[in-house]
DNA sequence: CTTTTGAATTACCTATAAGAAATATAACCC
DNA sequence: GGGTTATATTTCTTATAGGTAATTCAAAAG
């Protein structure tokens, strides 16, 4: 329904999921490995998945028995990409405030001087 | 209620906010621009900039009448840092993928010569 | 002090999200 | 096939999001 942007950042906007998102960071884990690792009910958990692979953050795929979760880096890539074409703004605004505070020390220090 | 980054990210998982953000990546602008730059009500606006205000993505003065609206760089700061934190991973995936790409190519190359 | 203008707040409605519990599906094992 | 395990889906409830309209607040102008 709404555009995949905000479908990734909502599914980012969640502990638990940045949390899952966390722990197959370093590899695949099953859904009861995340049911285990979360303290959260097993239907809970799939639906944060979908939640996560709607928002292209994860894959799962077919072992025997069990879906192992992976981390998909499309759904990141798009957010990633939003952020960074700001990041030369807010870099403006970190330099113009570090500026300030620079100012302000150096004025506080000339008046501890007088 | 919810832990900063949510509220950041749950923030940006708005298409008008992240609008709001676009337009005023270049510089302030006040309530009533917003209002006319996205066809929303002056109290849709007003609500979704205490979203953003709260995410610490703007900040707003007090100029006469009005209250200019700032980009503030703290709340995507917590965003990005999240985000960098997992870029490795992703790199690591889409070395992955472009590596399997570029075999399934190979491969494909030496069937045709075949 | 009254009017006007910019902006915030309230009240209300509808849609969607998050959670648990129950049920259903799917693959393996005997 | 029947049982078991892993996961998904459904159903229900409660909470919150997003929208509009009406009201209120705050500052400026006359």
């Amino acid at each position: 329904m709404s555009d995949p942007l905000s479908r990734t950042f909502l599914a980012l906007a969640d502990p638990t999921r940045r949390a899952i998102l966390s722990q197959i960071a370093d590899g695949p884990l099953t859904v009861n490995d995340l049911v285990a690792a979360n303290h959260l009910s097993q239907p809970g958990i799939s639906k944060h998945l979908k939640v996560l692979e709607e928002a292209c953050l994860i894959r799962r795929e077919r072992v025997a028995k069990t879906r192992p979760v992976h981390l998909d880096p499309a759904g990141l890539q798009g957010a990633a990409a939003w952020i960074d074409h700001y990041r030369q703004h807010w870099q403006g605004a970190f330099d113009r405030i570090d500026a300030l505070i620079a100012r302000l020390q150096d004025e506080e220090t000339k008046h501890g001087r007088q």
